[in-house]
DNA sequence: TCCAAACATTGACGATTGTCGATATATTTC
DNA sequence: GAAATATATCGACAATCGTCAATGTTTGGA
């Protein structure tokens, strides 16, 4: 599984998508449920974008299921990410173990 | 040492501020020294404005000396930023173990 | 005190981005 | 097949961002 620094930082890059990020941290929701999760404050292509933005950086596992698209965060992908940013940038603070594929 | 998620994936968000920060990984470096480091690729305002938004975000220390400004990695505040990121974003797959101070 | 060196700041410009309204596409239901 | 629902895509717009050239500011040395 590839990682690309940048474009992982940049997914991370705005506020509403991490609020969204939040919102799809522990549960599956259709892309109508992040719009009312997140109460107004931007409307469903706006949603749309971000979640866009969010599965090209693989941050997000997509799942159809009749007309809607449940979404949840992919959360081992944030793990590796992360692990990746620490080897990358703080090798000298890193205390992470490999761990067998 | 307070983190904004935000403020920190903002701070990471471009190829450039990384190269960056891979040289002030493990060195300290004068405002030139990382222009040179750079090879040409930016000239020395952009750094400069790339390095304050570094500070800004606690990504880098900074040390006064004479004329010069040396700059290196906050390697700390990169774990702990990481840190962050993991026990917000993927508690289930946070490994992580608090450290004494 | 004057000049040079190192760095920061400013102003401008093109490029990217977040947002919205409108519309297109696909799927279920009648 | 037509209407309704759920989502994606498009076009436009303002705001932000990365970059540069020019200039300002501080420090060290003659």
């Amino acid at each position: 599984m590839k990682v690309d620094p940048v474009l992982f930082a940049k997914a991370l890059a705005d506020e509403t998508r991490q609020d969204i990020m939040r919102h799809l941290c522990c549960s599956w929701l259709s892309v109508n449920d992040v719009v009312d999760a997140l109460g107004g404050k931007v409307n469903q292509p706006t949603v749309s974008h971000h979640l866009k933005k969010l599965e090209d950086a693989g941050l997000v596992k997509v799942r159809q299921e009749g007309r809607q698209r449940f979404y949840t965060l992919n959360q081992k992908q944030m793990t590796v990410c992360c692990g990746t940013l620490i080897q990358k940038f703080a090798p000298e603070h890193d205390t992470s173990s490999k761990e067998g594929a």
